[in-house]
RNA sequence: GCCUCGAUAGCUCAGCCCGGUAGAGCGGCUGCCUUGUAAGCAGCAGGCCGCGGGAUCAAGGCCCGCUCGAGGCUCCA
């Protein structure tokens, strides 16, 4: 048995034509039913009145979730390819509505053995949509050893000599099913029979940037907060908000005009709730006093405010709006809010440009692709990284194929086009920029869009050469994506580095800290505190291991803290003035140079970055530890 | 949201199958060592065994619920 299930906000439909014998009597007329669950279902062979009522049991229970009584049962061939006698058919169907109606659900039925004809309206809500799909094997769990012999298909016989049956062999010879052996004490053999059934990589584990977020200091997860709104330590912090800063100097630099704009917005406010009603699920919802807020998902709303509220012409466009949103909050379904990758508070720089039209969107749309290509590869994710796909209607690429074939060109790499028939969203075109995991799964980093929708849902107009109000066209980009997943990124490709035998490491002017200096013995520490101030006085985050362990482990703690240069300090150095240091980029190799050498040959590789001093103290023994 | 798995010291984990005194390594603290490029030695402290309930003379271990995490599915405007 297969259904399709759908929360309607309404469904009409009208009986046109019998299309087998034993159709049952109804009449040509249009139905129409408010507010009710829809059950399309197809019967297959094999189908029962016990799995009638169990499909009807599960559509209790969602009835439950959604606060709803009301069903409709329709059939509906087209689900299967297996389908039942339609005498059997018609038995369960009625057999599910007799069930319904004896449960207490208000059940409504379309007639069977008809081609009809149907309009229905889906709620957007998350659960609205659902697909079910039910066998009698599932339904009675009948003993191995009782089972009879049964006419079984070729095809179902083939299945069979295909599966794998999995057991564990035992000291005494016996063999227990996998499903049934306990493998406490014993997770290597575990971790072997998953990786032998699953036959694909190890793929059960974590994501790498996960336990790296949290040995590096960089960010953690909060149980005393949502899932997804995670906590920062002094590291993270520094990183983060030297991106933050990357980033908004960069928009800033193409024209774009910093706004801030507030967290949570009036549910009741007309110019947002004809856009909210298609997403209810998805916000973090509070409520204060007599009103009803939510919590902003994007910077969209605050800057089509602004511009709602702006006077401008088209003299002063494109007019480009930015804030980086600290934070923007989508509440993500539980089972996907994974690390870094996906929050449900999340950093999200965001600039709106308001465009006279398609010439100047598309011409201020390449400028964009520029700034987002090179604003990555500044971050440190470069074409090797990461994959574009581009979206559009066919109507679009008609008239505009030349501007697409462009930006191809313009990225050198093969992209990929996702074409629709017809526009179902508020835009016209549409980039996304997608890394690549070590899972293998993709995350999506710039964005831009031509918005054609949203200047006339939100009354934003400029005035033309003649005097008249027009709508502009809205460009929606993200030049980065969310700055989380730019630390996302940056740690699975360093784990990836690290794979592929290479030292893993941030770019340097993100990392914490990046000159660490490590005195041969406390004789030294003055003198080389002398040579940090030096070294900080040109803004370089340097410290000093002034721990009570070993050289070496200091050395090795550096290493795995991702220093990018380390430097021992003794008599030889102090007297020489001639640095020994060790460079993380050249696998740990070891170089001479002065440090005036030293501080030229940093500044030079983090010129034009921000700078923010180091976070912690400077001397490692006064610092706490965030995590063990 | 669904299915599966997990949660024990600050961290990583053993103990659970078969109920009967809470374990290791790292980290921390104290002391020794004062060091030349990836783990020096010794001692000490550290536990509501995630939270709540149940069965049991007795639960870290069994049963149920919840929270948080992970993998898969679904989703990703």
């Amino acid at each position: 048995m297969r259904i399709l299930q759908l929360h309607s906000d309404f469904i009409v439909f009208k009986p046109l034509e019998k299309e087998i014998e034993i159709a049952e009597e109804a009449k040509k007329e249009e139905n129409r039913i408010e507010e009710a669950l829809v059950l399309f279902i197809a019967i297959e062979e094999g189908d029962n009145s016990a799995l009638a009522e169990k499909a009807i049991d599960d559509t209790r229970a969602f009835l439950g979730k959604l606060g709803a009584n009301r069903i409709l049962i329709y059939p509906f061939a087209h689900l299967s390819s297996n389908l039942s006698k339609p005498t059997e058919a018609l038995k369960i169907i009625c057999a599910m509505e007799a069930y319904a109606k004896n449960k207490g659900v208000e059940t409504y039925r379309a007639p069977f053995g008809w081609n009809k004809q149907f309009t229905i309206s889906i709620k957007g809500h998350p659960l609205a949509e659902q697909s079910r799909s039910y066998t009698p094997e599932s339904q009675n769990v009948v003993p191995c050893e009782s089972k009879q012999e049964e006419t079984v298909s070729e095809a179902l016989k083939a299945e069979d000599t295909m599966k794998s049956y999995w057991h564990v062999l035992q000291t005494d010879g016996s063999l227990v099913p996998i499903e049934e052996f306990k493998f406490k004490g014993n997770s290597n053999l575990q971790k072997f029979s998953q990786y032998e059934i699953k036959k694909t990589r190890a793929v059960t584990q974590m994501p790498p940037h996960v336990p790296l977020m949290k040995r590096l200091e960089i960010a953690d997860y909060e149980a005393g907060s949502d899932p997804g709104n995670i906590r920062w330590y002094p590291k993270g912090r520094l990183i983060k908000s030297l991106l933050e800063q990357y980033v908004s100097a960069r928009v800033a630099e193409y024209g774009g005009m910093e706004v801030e704009t507030p967290l949570m917005y009036d549910f009741n406010h007309p110019s947002l709730s004809s856009y909210l009603n298609r997403f209810p699920a998805r916000q973090y919802v509070l409520k204060s006093e007599d009103k009803e807020l939510f919590l902003r998902f994007a910077a969209c709303f605050g800057q089509f405010l602004i511009a709602h509220d702006a006077q401008f012409s088209y003299k002063q466009m494109p007019v480009k709006l930015y804030e980086l949103t600290r934070y923007s909050f989508r509440r993500e379904k539980s089972g996907e809010v994974v690390g870094l990758k996906r929050l449900r508070a999340f950093t999200m720089p965001d600039c709106h440009a308001l465009c006279t039209d398609i010439e100047q969107a598309k011409k201020e749309f390449i400028i964009r692709f520029d700034l987002c290509i090179d604003v990555l590869d500044n971050i440190g994710l470069t074409k090797d990284d990461y994959e574009i796909a581009i979206r559009f209607t066919r109507e679009f690429y008609n008239e505009h194929g030349d501007f697409i074939a462009a930006v191809a060109a313009k990225f050198g790499k093969p992209i990929l086009a996702e074409v629709w028939n017809e526009r179902f969203f508020y835009f016209a075109l549409k980039w996304d920029l997608n890394f690549i995991d070590n899972q293998d799964k993709a995350a999506a980093l710039s964005t831009d869009q031509i918005d054609v929708e949203n200047a006339k849902r939100y009354g934003i107009t400029y005035v033309d050469e003649k005097g008249e109000k027009q709508f502009p066209l809205i460009l929606h980009c993200s030049p980065s994506g969310a700055i989380e997943r730019d630390i996302y990124a940056l740690l699975e490709k360093a784990y990836r580095e690290q794979m592929k035998g290479k030292p893993p490491m941030l770019p340097l002017w993100l990392s914490p800290t990046q000159v660490r200096l490590i005195p041969i013995s406390d004789k030294f520490l003055d003198q080389v505190e002398v040579l940090a101030k030096q070294v900080e006085s040109h803004c370089i985050r340097v410290d000093i291991d002034d721990s009570a362990s070993t050289l070496q482990k200091k050395i090795r703690e550096a290493e795995q803290e991702w220093v990018p240069y380390i430097i021992v300090v003794g008599e030889k150095e102090i007297n020489s003035g001639l640095l020994s240091v060790r460079i993380r980029e050249v696998k740990g190799s070891q170089q001479q140079m002065t440090v005036d050498n030293l501080i030229s040959k940093v500044t030079e590789k983090i010129a034009g970055k921000p700078y923010k001093p180091l976070p912690l103290p400077m001397y490692i023994s006064k610092r706490p530890q965030f995590h063990g």
